[in-house]
DNA sequence: TCAAAAGTGTTAGTTCTACACCCATGT
DNA sequence: ACATGGGTGTAGAACTAACACTTTTGA
C-alpha cells in the first residue's frame, strides 16, 4: 500500500470523562494509572487507539473495561494536542464524555482498576492534562443539557422528579422552584407518569416517570428554556 | 527518551472549514488538493500536523497559507477517525472552522491554490469525509452562533444592522423581523453606533455599528435568545 | 395530629411576535 | 412626490419567577 512519505506519525490516545449521578451529588470515575509514568496517581480511564478501531470505538472499549457497561451515552468533546501534555511521548488525546446509570455499574468489575468516585469539588490532582479535560467535559455537558434531554441518561429507568431537579440543580449549581421545574418537564412531553410511587423520601411519595423514548429523539432539543437565567451558568469558554 | 511500546502511531491531519459572508450568501472557501490522491478534487484545506506544533497551531498555519490571514476565529469542533476515512494511509483529520472577513482576504494569495469560495447550497463533491465535515461545521456555527455573538467575525470593522441580519438569516435559512431583530441585538449592549451611514443599500441609509470589544468578550454569551424558535434551525446531531 | 415533602394555583412582571406606522432621501 | 429601505411603536399573547397554598401519609 501506498503511504504518505516524510511525515511524522503520533500516538493517538483516547480519555473517558465518566459522568455519574448518586442521587445526590454528579461525580466522575477516576483510576489509579497503572502504568509508568505517573503509576499510582489518578487519572480518567483512557487508552490508545488500536489501527483498527475508530476514536470512538476506542472510547467505547475503554468504556467497558472499565464500567463492564455496553450502549452507554458517549460523547467526543474535544482533542487536546498540546505537544508535550505527555512527558513521554508526543500523544494527542481524544477526550469522551460518558453518561452513564451509577447503579448499573458494577462495582467488582472496577476494583481491578482501582477506580472511585469523585464529586466534582473533590476531584484530586490528575496526570497530565487531566484537569483541564475534566473542567471542559463539565462545561460541555452544562451546554448540551441545556439544549438537549441529555441528563436522562443519568438516571434509573424510571426517577422522580425530585430526583431529575436534584441532578440538574448539580450539574448547574443553583436552585430551581420545583412548582416552574416540574412544569417546564411535563411540558416537554418527554415523559410518562407511572403509576406507583418512590417512598423513600417522603411519607406522600414522589410518582416515577419514565422517558417516552418516542419522543425522546423527536423532542430532543425540547429542553431549551429550561435553565432559569442559562447566560449564568455556561461559562465562557476561551 | 524512553517511548511508549508496541503502540502504533498514526498519521494526524487538520482540516479547516473557512467560512466567509459576502454581504448576501455564506459561503466557504475551497481548495483544489495539490497532491495524490484525489489530486484536482475539491477539498478542504488541510495538513499533517508537524512534531513540533500542535493541532491549533497546525490550523493556523494552514489558514495563514491559504488566506495569508492572522489573527482570524478558529475553532476545533470534530475529530474524525474512521478507520478507513484516507484511502492511503490511516489519518485521523481533527476539524477546524474558521470565520473571517471575506473583505480582507486576498484573492491573489490564493490563486496558487486555485482557491474558490462556495455557497453552502453549492458545494462540489469533495474528497474522503469532507461533505460530513461541512455539514457538521455548519451545524455547530448555528449552534456557537445562536448562543455567542460569533458572527460578527465575518463582517467587517463597521456594519450595518441589515447586513448583520442578512447574515443571521443566512446562517439560519429563515428570515427575522427587522424590529424584534435590531432591539434584540441593541440591546445586548455589545454594539456601538457610528455617526455615519451606509447608503448603498437605500436612499436613507442605514447606521453602521461596530462591536464593542470591551463588553464583547463579558458578554459572550447575550446571544441567548436571539433566534426565535431556536429548536426549529438546530439539528439533531445524532 | 403534625411534620415534611410532593405537587398545584395564582399573579405580577417581563419578553416575544406580529404588524402597523413613521422617517429620510435620491431620483 | 413618491418609492424604497431604515427604523420605531404598540397591543396581545406567551412565558417567567416567585411564592402561597393544598395534598398525602408515616410516625
Amino acid at each position: 500500500m501506498l503511504k504518505y512519505q516524510n511525515q511524522t506519525r503520533l500516538l493517538v490516545a483516547v480519555d473517558c470523562i465518566i459522568f455519574g449521578f448518586d442521587g445526590n451529588k454528579l461525580k466522575i470515575l477516576l483510576i489509579k494509572r497503572g502504568l509508568e509514568p505517573k503509576k499510582d496517581h489518578w487519572s480518567l480511564m483512557g487508552g490508545f487507539v488500536q489501527p483498527a478501531e475508530s476514536t470512538d470505538e476506542a472510547a467505547k472499549r475503554v468504556l467497558k473495561q472499565l464500567t463492564g457497561l455496553d450502549g452507554v451515552y458517549l460523547e467526543q468533546f474535544y482533542t487536546f494536542s498540546a505537544k508535550d501534555r505527555d512527558p513521554i511521548e508526543r500523544t494527542i488525546s481524544v477526550a469522551y464524555f460518558a453518561l452513564i446509570d451509577i447503579h448499573q455499574y458494577e462495582k467488582q468489575i472496577s476494583e481491578e482498576y482501582h477506580a472511585e468516585w469523585f464529586q466534582l469539588d473533590q476531584i484530586p490532582e490528575l496526570i497530565f492534562d487531566h484537569s483541564q479535560m475534566v473542567a471542559m467535559a463539565r462545561e460541555k455537558l452544562r451546554y448540551k443539557a441545556a439544549l438537549h434531554p441529555l441528563l436522562f441518561e443519568l438516571l434509573p429507568v424510571k426517577f422522580t422528579l425530585p430526583l431529575l431537579q436534584s441532578l440538574f440543580e448539580d450539574v448547574y449549581e443553583t436552585n430551581f422552584d420545583k412548582g416552574n421545574f416540574s412544569r417546564k418537564i411535563i411540558s416537554t412531553g418527554l415523559l410518562i407518569k407511572q403509576k406507583d410511587k418512590d417512598k423513600t423520601n417522603s411519607k406522600k411519595g414522589a410518582f416515577y416517570y419514565k422517558l417516552d423514548k418516542k419522543h425522546y429523539k423527536k423532542n430532543f432539543h425540547a429542553v431549551l428554556k429550561f435553565i432559569p437565567n442559562l447566560n449564568n451558568h455556561l461559562e465562557v469558554e476561551k
